[in-house]
DNA sequence: CTTGCCGGTTGGATCGTTCCTATCGAGCTG
DNA sequence: CAGCTCGATAGGAACGATCCAACCGGCAAG
């Protein structure tokens, strides 16, 4: 047994470990104490043939009541687990999905992630996560990990410059793959994405009803499809009104509270400032809420703030955030219905829509509309 | 090769799934259109045997250099994706972790996910991140998924009410478990948590120090590891100061933002009311912030508050949070660390303790000490 | 009495990889 | 020059499940 010693020749081997080959795992035995139970030492231990175990496993109709609950107890009397792997290794069926998100540490996503999985769950499958951080290699490498797992199919929240083939390999192999709130566009998969457009609309309307003619739109990086889209309603809703895209007031930066504070801070400095502004996501509102109380100015009332997506906390912030509603739980369970549809057969390539509607609360300097 | 397709005998075994058994996944053929690529296939194409491929795929340095370029064309040149089920079966040893998360919807949670992920994906391993939502049931379902799955390890942040067997099992097959922030009390798996006595402690002698002598601990589930361990230290510092513990003033309630507001008004509508608060933790801090301003009570000047964990947005809180930082990135990393010892065949059960400390912003009312 | 069917059960082949044990030629050594 | 080691490769067995075709006893139909 003694299995020749030379791992001290795979210290370094991985200088810049192959594109696709397996991870390099640093080897070394663990005491495993007892070995691994089977179906054939169930099969044995409840006087049946491992055949029969196979299909008590899965619960089959075709073993008798008697049979099955005998099976059942062995199966706890040795403590099997079963092994999926070998499972997956003959029927290629899998119970596994993957969801693939860009930014777990972003509220929303969050909230997106624990929605799709509800659904999963409810239908028997086991759900996991995966976090990119907004970072393509990343992603490609949890795709690929994800792949040469086995899964039954996945959802993405594509990260930042995700390359438009990112896919092609999973659905060429007929993985069900399902883009939620972003959409790559080269890519031939299906998706599901907020009606961005007509909530930046919205938003940006509300803000001129209430008498706004300098509106900026702050946070986010111009290169995402999110930004795109929603800054595109802004733009659509101020060149109906009769008033001009001034450029200067579309100002940049991460999606997140950072974001927020300096996107205000530039707004402000600007010669002629706005008084008004539609931010890339909630996140970023609440950096443009800090910033403008640092500033001793009251948001609703020295200054209007619209946010996007409407988090959890967005009700909560002071004073309590306009938005534009996403419904993260819907669009989450529409990207999981439609994974599952395609598991089971159905082809169509989906590319739907999800509603939105603006929330009018206090930030927006609306009064007491009587929020929903 | 036309293998007699009768699958219509599978379309509805599932009555209801039994209680061990494989999820029951509905069954139904997907248009798979090419047949999966193999060793074999690489092995026939490049012109060498199966087993060089596989040495080629684990990146062993016995092959030659020219051969593994050769194999390595033919492996893109097929499109070929490495089935870590199939490596599984064979050798035990697999790349993937899970971390078991007990509510993903909680920053703090999210952010300390991420962390470990991080070191994961820095030593070659494959995290998955599962939620359970504080229900113990979905986390044994997660728990045993993941094992059948084949986990090298698992970072685990228990449920409520996590029965002390719960990671029996898997303890005993030898997988390394490691429980974060919270501790399971009957089982004997290792565990990393932060030093909530003494943060607790810390917290409200600074509260004291203050001149607050009516001190309220709120939110958080009484029955819970952390809440024990965090008022634990308050009750510390309170007895220590030679001040009595009254219990009205220790107000349980969900551990969000609800729990907040709603504790605050009953604390404020108590006959005595308290004059400052150490919350169970941030989130329920920001619910006590949103709660005072309703009132029209300014937090740090009318009535001060303290929070637990320093979430990412305690320091964009309006006024910036008090609160002891945990610092869920170190603490998370230790966790991974101790892990990957574990898998390494180190066995020695570790009972960690993080550090904590105060971090002084303006919630509490002490002014400008400079925060840290 | 044969035949066919049916509920229930079974053994062998099989999935795609890794492990183990050859094999083979080349270079050394005594 | 026989024997040895050594680098590089090859082939078969194994892992633990599922699938498939066969089997078995009993009963109804012809």
């Amino acid at each position: 047994m003694e299995r020749s010693k030379k791992n001290s020749d795979c210290h370094d081997t991985a200088t810049a470990r192959i594109g696709r080959g397996p991870l390099t795992t640093e080897a070394n035995e663990r005491a495993t104490p007892r070995r691994r139970v089977t179906v054939i030492d169930i099969a044995r231990h409840a006087g049946v043939s491992k055949s029969t175990v196979s299909l008590v496993l899965r619960s089959s109709p075709l073993v008798k009541a008697e049979t099955r609950r005998l099976v059942e107890r062995a199966i706890d009397d040795l403590g099997y687990v079963y092994n999926r792997g070998a499972a997956n290794l003959r029927q290629a069926r899998s119970n596994m999905v993957g969801m693939v998100i860009n930014d777990l540490a972003n509220p929303f996503f969050a909230e997106l992630a624990v929605g799709i999985e509800r659904v999963f769950q409810g239908a028997g499958y086991v759900p996991f996560i995966a976090n990119t951080a907004e970072n393509p290699l990343r992603q490609a490498e949890v795709l690929r990990a994800l792949r040469e797992q086995g899964v039954a199919g996945l959802i993405v929240c594509p990260s930042r410059n995700t390359p438009s083939d990112a896919f092609k390999g999973l659905v060429a192999d007929g993985v069900p793959v399902v883009q939620a709130m972003r959409r790559v566009d080269g890519a031939r998969a299906a998706s599901i994405v907020p009606d961005n457009r007509r909530g930046g609309r919205q938003a940006t309307e509300h803000l001129l009803a209430l008498g706004h003619r300098r509106i900026a739109f702050l946070g986010g990086y111009r290169d995402t499809f999110a930004h795109a889209e929603r800054s595109g309603g802004y733009r659509q809703a101020l060149e109906a009104a009769g008033i001009g895209v001034d450029p200067v007031l579309i100002i940049d930066g991460p999606p997140n509270r950072d974001g927020g504070e300096t996107g205000l801070a530039r707004a402000l400095a600007l010669p002629n400032a706005p008084t008004a502004a539609l931010c890339f996501n909630d996140v970023v509102a609440f950096g443009v809420l800090a910033g403008l109380r640092q500033r001793g100015l009251t948001p609703g009332v020295d200054f209007a703030v619209v946010g996007f997506d409407d988090v959890a906390d967005a009700r909560h912030a002071s004073p309590p955030l306009t938005t534009v509603a996403v419904d993260s739980f819907a669009l989450g369970e529409r990207a999981a219905q439609t994974m599952l549809r395609m598991v089971h057969g159905d082809a169509t390539p989906v590319e739907g829509i999800g509603d939105v509607h603006l929330v009018v609360r206090e930030s927006c300097g609306a009064g007491m509309e009587q929020a929903a």
